[in-house]
DNA sequence: GCGATCAGGT
DNA sequence: CACACCTGATCGC
């Protein structure tokens, strides 16, 4: 359960997922998704109040989430006040204090967060740096490295604080099987059950929440059985989703609820009362879905337990698993990262210690110039190189990155200034994780995993991360970067690498991770002749595509989609899976359904924040009947001029004046040597480049 | 009668 | 095991 209180230290006029106590006085409010604990204080009279004595506050969140929220009359009297904004889509807020006027302008950008339909993180950027707040996710091991706006210039954003659902952030929870482990999982028993006879009928005991969706719209897409709910208007313009529902009793897999549900099933009677089919009695099966979860060494076993006679635990998670977690964290490696959650039977503290090594600051204390060796280390650790080697020149992460940029105005004080004014609000600051000191938790760490053949390369890598090369790297970076948007760049040599140290601990090497799709299947069985919401937008959508955590298979023992399977899904992605790719690739249709702003045009509105810039927002929110329109108007749409490198970690290393610019043709052959590890000339190279 | 909080359940 | 609820009891307004 989140335990966040609704500010960030950062952006204090805003409030996220709370709505109550201080943040009745926000100037803006942000829902990350429709689970309740994420909504306290949304319907609260006190909040309603101020809703009425102001012309301004409004609350931000993805279309389906609008759509989800609305649907209960309860929160009917925001939906003047509900400004949908689409996923991936950079978008400028003016925030107001209506008493003085005071005006601040900040971005922000919604990334899928696989938690639930409609769920979001909110990457924010601003006069105060830029900021993530992760809401709940459960994002696969290399998902934060094929998410487009994540990143900027080449490399991932200078992200100054990550605010991390660390529901399963506990060495216990360290791998929970991938979605689509579990599905196969799920979808195999039902098959065992319902092909025997008409009057075999399984009962899906689901908790009443958003997030089984896929599950149901998999099972129905499989066997051609819709699946019986209790209610389905709240996806009423999603039809992915809504087509797989019925509310017809008679169906052979039910999700339907009743207080006395399990009683009911003692008797073979489902929830929704019914016993018998054509006068034949039903035979029933339950299946519970939760999150079972695998230590580090242990092997995973089946993903569906049988804990009775026709009862079964089947395997499912909302939340990312403790492995998860730390990719996702090391690879955005922020200044600070703070919990949101605090797992019970653990401490704050003991969550920070966990949080910390994987921040910035506590890199900041290990050698800065990481010996060409360790590069070389992790490099042979990947097994699949020539992936590696696509990636290099051939475009595999974020298209932006190709955006020539002219930056000059690289260097901005602002962006400096931002840590002086963290530390002027000391009351407000929550306690940076990443600013304890690193070394004192080192230690704790590598004891965690000290009994593992694995952990070797693990606690090296806790000591020499690579997010701290890349941070040396960064500055190596900048002058290239300035100089041309083509020019080979660290990154894209090592951004892999991060990721291939992870695996190569887990110790399940995959090669098909990097290629993986995006989450979200897209248009599964979108005809492009509505005016809906479609699934994609959900952030977790109606189809499983098994991605980065493909690289758990190898050590399951359970079933897993067919990869042609998710070939398919894959075909429609490039190899990185970048979603504005994929929806330029898509018919016209789809387009206007599903992205009604074109992706391709890049406006840099103050040029200080990145590449996309979507221009403001505040406005008459749209209607939600039929097409759910965005707001956001693409006006000014100009060429990012600087865009893409301005993040603030090329502030924080002014080029050095005299330093020359590498010839593309020599930072190509700088890339090459190092990234296998041949240490030669570079020696003296590096040091000119760093030397600043 | 409503909301907030807690305990207890699934 | 946990999650995201739900119900019911109690308290305060």
């Amino acid at each position: 359960m989140s335990s966040f209180e609704g500010q960030m230290a950062e952006y204090p006029t805003i409030s996220i997922d709370r709505f109550d106590r201080e943040n009745l006085k926000a100037r803006a409010y942000f829902l990350s998704h429709c689970h309740k604990d994420h909504m306290k204080g949304l319907r609260a009279p006190t909040l309603k109040r101020r809703l009425e004595c102001s012309l301004k506050v409004c609350l931000y969140c993805s279309p389906v989430t609008k759509e989800l929220l609305l649907t209960s009359p309860k929160y009917k009297f925001w939906e003047k006040r509900i400004i949908s904004i689409e996923i991936e889509t950079p978008t400028q807020i003016s925030l107001v204090d209506e008493a003085s006027g005071e005006k601040e302008e900040i971005v922000v950008t919604l990334l899928p967060a696989g938690h639930c339909p409609g769920s979001v993180m909110f990457l924010f950027q601003g006069n105060n740096g830029t900021v993530l707040y992760t809401g709940d996710f459960r994002l696969a091991k290399g998902e934060a490295a094929r998410m487009e706006l994540l990143h900027s210039g080449g490399r991932v954003k200078d992200i100054q604080s990550v605010y991390l659902d660390t529901t399963f952030c506990d060495p216990r929870f360290y791998q929970i099987p991938s979605r689509g482990e579990c599905l196969s999982g799920i979808l195999e028993l039902v098959r065992s059950w319902i092909t025997r006879s008409p009057c075999h009928v399984v009962w899906l005991n689901c908790k009443a929440a958003y997030g089984y969706e896929y599950l149901f719209t998999n099972l129905s897409e499989e066997f051609g059985v819709q699946v019986h709910v209790d209610k389905l208007d709240m996806f009423r313009n999603m039809p992915d989703i809504l087509h797989h529902l019925t509310t017809d009793r008679s169906t052979q897999i039910h999700a339907c609820r009743h207080p006395k549900a399990e009683e009911y099933f003692q008797w073979n009677r489902l929830p929704c009362g019914i016993t018998s089919k054509n006068r034949i009695p039903l035979r029933t099966i339950s299946i519970k879905p939760s999150t079972m979860w695998f230590g580090e060494r242990t092997r995973k076993t089946d993903v569906i337990v049988r804990t009775g006679e026709s009862s079964y635990r089947a395997c499912f998670s909302f939340h990312s698993s403790y492995s998860e977690i730390k990719d996702f964290l090391s690879y955005i490696c922020p200044v600070n990262a703070y919990p949101n959650v605090i797992p019970v039977g653990t401490t704050v503290d003991k969550v920070i210690e966990i949080l910390k090594p994987l921040c910035r600051s506590s890199q900041s204390t290990t050698p800065k110039y990481k010996p060409l060796g360790k590069l070389k280390k992790a490099r042979t650790l990947y097994q699949d190189s020539e992936e590696d080697d696509d990636d290099l020149f051939d475009d595999p992460l974020p298209v932006p990155l190709r955006h020539k940029v002219p930056n000059q105005q690289i260097v901005h004080p602002e962006v400096f200034s931002m840590t002086a004014a963290l530390e002027n609000q000391p009351g407000k600051l929550r306690q940076s994780t990443g600013c304890y000191n690193a070394e004192s938790m080192q230690s704790s760490l590598v004891a965690n995993f000290v009994d593992c053949e694995e952990s070797n390369s693990e606690s090296e890598e806790e000591l020499e991360n690579p997010a701290s090369l890349q941070e040396d790297l960064s500055s190596v970076t900048l002058p290239q970067q300035k100089a041309d948007g083509d020019v080979p760049q660290w990154e894209v040599f090592f951004k892999r690498t991060d990721e291939v140290t992870d695996e190569s601990l887990e110790n399940c090497p995959s090669s098909t991770e990097a290629g993986g799709s995006q989450s979200p299947k897209l248009f599964s069985d979108s005809d492009g002749e509505s005016t809906h919401i479609s699934s994609q937008t959900s952030s977790q959508s109606t189809h499983i595509t098994e991605q980065g955590s493909q690289g758990w298979d190898s050590q399951s023992d359970t079933v897993l989609l067919s990869s042609q399977e998710k070939n398919g899904d894959v075909t429609s992605s490039n190899k990185a899976g970048c979603r504005p790719r994929i929806k330029e690739t898509i018919p016209a249709s789809h387009m206007e359904q599903n992205a009604l702003c074109p992706k391709d045009t890049h406006s840099d509105l103050k040029s200080r924040h990145q590449d996309v810039t979507v221009v403001p927002t505040v406005e008459e929110p749209t209607t939600l009947s039929g097409r759910e329109h965005i707001p956001q108007e693409k006006s000014q749409l100009n060429l990012s001029t600087n865009a893409d490198s301005q993040s603030s970690s090329d502030f924080e290393i002014p080029s050095t004046p005299e330093a020359e610019l590498p010839q593309r043709e020599h930072l190509r052959y700088l890339y090459e040597k190092l990234a296998t590890g041949e240490s030669i000339v570079v020696e003296k190279k590096k040091c000119s480049l760093l030397d600043t």
